[in-house]
DNA sequence: GAGTGGTCTAGACCACCAA
DNA sequence: TGGTGGTCTAGACCACTCC
């Protein structure tokens, strides 16, 4: 076994994996650990602190290190540039800018960026392809109220390379969903309207600022698959 | 401001939120961090590396910690249960198993478990409700040769639950995508074949077996949501 | 009250890798 | 080859919470 808090873990692990600790069984305590594997308390920690951040364990101060008893599977999500996905898949990207027009947007919109009634937004739609097939469908409102300046024309590059370059590191949530393609996706796409496709919508603050709301319609058929 | 690492990780965000240091800029190094917040390089590293976890600091050997450029997204699923998922919404959960024989899976299911041409699997088909409704149709392929001994018969619960509790803590990867209704969605669901509906597909291994292979439909219009 | 994890320190050595 | 982050140590104090 090789050395340091890495192979700490593994063997936590492999123990929790052949139920010698069971899952809502009490593992030693650090010190015992650390006894064990004659290193640091820290090292132990460390190797444990991974495991209680990845679901396996549950770490409460004084009651100890339990097996998580219904380990929730965490998983972490990559969200990937459009740009970078498309060129990771060796496609040629290409951006191609819809539509860009000041209007007020529906309602569903105004309450994800908790604004006001009567405001009007940014309107952009664009169309991401992927070797000279349509890609993604992109429909987003853009505050234009943000700080930051004066915003660009999106003639030659999306809004998103724009927000990632010059407002990045917000908050923000996101969505996964099914729908149906609307007229809009099936001209962008040569579809069927109707046509089952993968949807994500992000909304995005800097502090209380509502910066942007999007919806991309991804192709028909798209997967995006994640590592447990 | 408060004391402790997550005290040096907020000012460390706050000034590169506020452009002080700008995408792809280097930062000080830990030592001269440290000596300019009156702390060991230890506490310092803590917040980098949490900082770097999150995708908003890249850090290198001798080239130093560099603010991300594209600052990819991260951000952690935690993937629910589904018993719990619909019990967190207050609704009634409920179960029924729909099929459970043995027959040979399709090819796309035998290469996702990397099993031979030719073995039987056990096929269990299932319905989830919430609050009375269709929730999620489950088409789930187990593989009957793993460890553990007997399996029981899913007449009473779920064989996601079965598993959690005696399989836990096995690696798998995850994939969304969505799909439209086929004759078993539909029937399941009582809607017409053809709805778009949102698709998560699990395939799981302890070690190299192959464990199981199941497909989960859930009710239209849902929507899985993530906070970035 | 007392046991446990959470954090911090001051120092050390090592692995990596750009210069 | 020197500078930087990655890790480890031995010890300490603190915060939380079960008893």
């Amino acid at each position: 076994m090789s050395r340091g808090w890495e192979a700490i873990r593994a063997d936590v692990l492999r123990r929790i994996q052949a139920r010698e600790w069971g899952p809502g069984a009490a593992i030693p305590t650090e010190e015992a650990l650390c006894r064990e594997f004659g290193c640091a308390r820290a090292t132990v920690g460390r190797a444990l602190r991974d495991l209680a951040a990845t679901g396996v364990l549950e770490r409460r101060r004084k009651a100890g290190t339990r097996v998580a008893l219904q380990p929730v599977r965490r998983a972490t999500l990559e969200i990937p540039v459009i740009r970078q996905e498309v060129e990771g898949r060796g496609q040629t990207y290409a951006y191609r800018l819809l539509a860009d027009v000041m209007e007020q947007p529906p309602l569903p919109v105004l309450l994800r960026l908790r604004l006001p009634a009567g405001v009007a937004l940014r309107h952009l739609t664009c169309l991401h392809s992927a070797g000279g097939q349509p890609f993604v469908y992109e429909d987003r409102w853009l505050n234009p109220a943000v700080p930051g300046g004066q915003q660009p024309d999106f003639a030659a590059h999306g809004a998103n390379e724009w927000l990632v370059a010059n407002m990045p590191y917000d908050a923000g949530d996101i969505a996964f969903s099914a729908a149906g393609a609307g007229a809009d996706d099936a001209a962008a796409f040569g579809i069927d309207p109707g046509t089952p496709l993968f949807i994500v919508e992000r909304t995005t603050w800097t502090a209380d600022t509502a910066i942007t709301c999007v919806r991309l319609a991804y192709m028909p058929g798209y997967r995006l698959r994640m590592t447990l």
